[in-house]
DNA sequence: CTAACATATGAACGTCTGTTCAGATGTACG
DNA sequence: CGTACATCTGAACAGACGTTCATATGTTAG
């Protein structure tokens, strides 16, 4: 295709080698703001650890407290709420209290489809 | 609701309090199998980190090769390449090789519908 | 063959992460 | 008031992670 040569990447400082210029101007044009990547990466490394993955899961079905969780998952009260912390700061997850027990949910459907499309993509390679 | 009590949860060694027993039992029951949730955790992870997301996002719209995503996302060829592999395992991403320089794309159109959904609930809470 | 290029890899290093433990906070009940 | 309960929090530590640097592999052109 073009010719490789070495080009200075308007908007930016790093000059790199080059194959398809048109290409790279395309993909930094189409690039997400900074915040919503970090806000996305970080929302997605929050499921990335079992634990939490499996507190989601279980609240895409039944609002849950706490103490339920731990047992259902076989957890530490500790754990879990430290985890659910971490869930409920990126708002994939919501509380509402009732006396001395908390109960826990999902905040709203995309984290459902989200979990879905995941379970879909990672069964097929089972 | 029920009254708490200590039970000893069926499938499993440990004791626990418990508010509403017939909810744990219901989400042990729904629980994915651990294969499937671990793998699941690993995928969302590698999509939790900044620079795979953005390679990722990126590859969503064109097929591009390892130099022109270093150019495009201003990141070294060796971190590019590191990333790449970890989505490759993972079967995010697949490669195609022509002659010195190898391609990459998304490996299904899931991973599309999965940082659309994300990036949805993101762009929500900015 | 050698030189230039595109990509991959391994080791090393500082940083971040998840759990555990001990204790703090807040709530209900007598 | 004090006790029992449900949850939260902070410190600490082992293990995992992402980048960088130097180098290896593999490919094309001369």
């Amino acid at each position: 295709m073009t010719a490789p040569k070495t080009v200075a990447i308007p908007d930016d400082l790093c000059e790199v080698k080059v194959t398809d210029l048109a290409k790279v101007r395309r993909a930094r044009k189409n690039m997400k703001p900074s915040e919503a990547v970090l806000l996305l990466a970080e929302t997605f490394r929050a499921l990335g650890d079992p634990n939490r993955l499996r507190l989601v899961h279980a609240l895409a079905r039944d609002e849950l407290c706490v103490c339920d969780l731990a047992a259902a998952l076989t957890m530490s009260q500790s754990a879990v709420s430290h985890s659910l912390r971490v869930l409920r700061q990126l708002r994939l997850v919501r509380s509402r209290k009732d006396g001395k027990t908390i109960y826990y949910r999902l905040d709203d459907e995309h984290i459902e489809r989200l979990l879905g499309d995941g379970f879909e993509h990672v069964e097929e390679q089972l």
